[in-house]
DNA sequence: CTGAAAGCGCTTACAG
DNA sequence: CTGAAAGCGCTTACAG
């Protein structure tokens, strides 16, 4: 069902029917609630691409995900987490894959200018991270999930990678142990830099040498933990 | 840059430009090789909400994620798959995450009333699943990922969980063994009985007891190894 | 082989 | 407080 044939229903114009979804204040209050009730009985909802014509939103926000090893548990989580928030919004996280950092910089591309997300959700950057120019370019608005040395205005969350490593290693110090080792991943990526850094803090702090070969630096699996 | 635009550059009306990047034949093919080419230098694509306005079709299919267990690592890697796949189409998927039964139903009815998506992925179905009738009821299109005896002319796609399982435990009964343990998943997950019943197959064809404390049932986890 | 124009289903100034 | 109509950016009969 289409807003015109829901409109007739009621006998009111599309006009105020779409005001009164949409929440503007100048619609009767009695009104209001007679389209609300319907929309709810009859299962009307506005068609999301005439929607995303008319107003330039399509409530979505975008996420590229790297076939490989990006796609782990904390992917997962993390998707876990926003979806949980954006469904209240009725906001629906669009996914695209791609297999290579160019097709990744192609489907930004692809997603601006076709305009398929409002926003898109930046992870795991790198110190230096093309993606950000990129997406600054396009006017893309976007959120980086993770830290990095890029200049530009932007906004980012992360969580704090050197306290909570500093503070485990202290722990562990705290508890007698001398030869501790750092499970990290790669080098390049800023939270690894900062978890070495948390580490190498706490130890200096105690006098404790640091060992090159308690630091490894990988992926995040089973197997990497065996070395 | 929209069609009107990136048609008056060309000197072209919108009609054609229209028609020669959606490569229908009955335009000159110098033209066609014009308007790919000027495409690709101006990065114009159509605009996908006018674009799914006009066609009906939205380039995104739809899956529904739970918020618990069922967002594992077979799930991405699923994911993984079958973005990999759709990206050559240039379709998408759009992910919703829900955290109850009701609010996937929900989710459907609003996916499909608000024409989000073009077709839905339904996974972990149950033997008699309730998802199957609301989605033809209506008229989402959608394929189901796992098996179940739910009516209907519906596509699936599954593995052989019975022949997997009979297979490996006949394996196992090769080597010698006799006290062979089953971690399977939930009870009433079709695939969980399928693999009980390859289980119990391969099982009684040595004339080996089956013994029930012998059999888990539930999450995936490391932990659930640990009875 | 090409183009003018209607139509897809909304929102939102503008008018009352 | 309500409505008629223009406009968002495409596709596609229809006409030539």
């Amino acid at each position: 069902m289409n807003l015109k044939e829901f409109a007739n229903r009621l006998e009111l114009s599309q006009t105020t029917v779409s005001r009164a979804l949409s929440g503007y204040p100048e619609v009767k209050q009695a009104t209001r609630e007679r389209v609300l009730k319907a929309a709810l009985e009859y299962g009307y909802r506005p068609n999301t691409s005439a929607l995303g014509l008319a107003t330039g939103r399509v409530g979505a926000i975008g996420i590229v995900l790297k076939g490989g090893g990006e796609f782990g548990p904390h992917t997962s989580e993390f998707m876990g987490g926003l979806g949980g928030r954006l469904q209240q919004e009725e906001i629906d996280i669009l996914v695209s894959t791609v297999d290579s950092p160019e097709a990744e910089l192609a489907t930004y591309r692809r997603l601006a200018a076709s305009k398929r997300v409002d926003a898109i959700i930046l992870h795991s950057p790198f110190l230096d991270d093309p993606r950000i120019a990129l997406l600054n370019s396009l006017r893309l608005p976007f959120i980086v999930h993770g830290r990095t040395n890029s200049d530009g205005n932007f906004g980012w969350l992360d969580i704090d990678n050197f306290g909570a490593v500093r503070q485990s290693t202290s722990h562990l110090l705290d508890l007698g142990h001398r030869r501790i080792a750092l499970l990290n991943g790669y080098r390049g990526r800023i939270f690894a830099e900062h978890r070495q850094d948390g580490y190498q803090t706490a130890l200096s702090a105690r006098g404790v040498t640091i060992d090159p070969d308690l630091c490894g630096h990988g992926e995040f699996t089973d197997e990497m933990g065996f070395p």
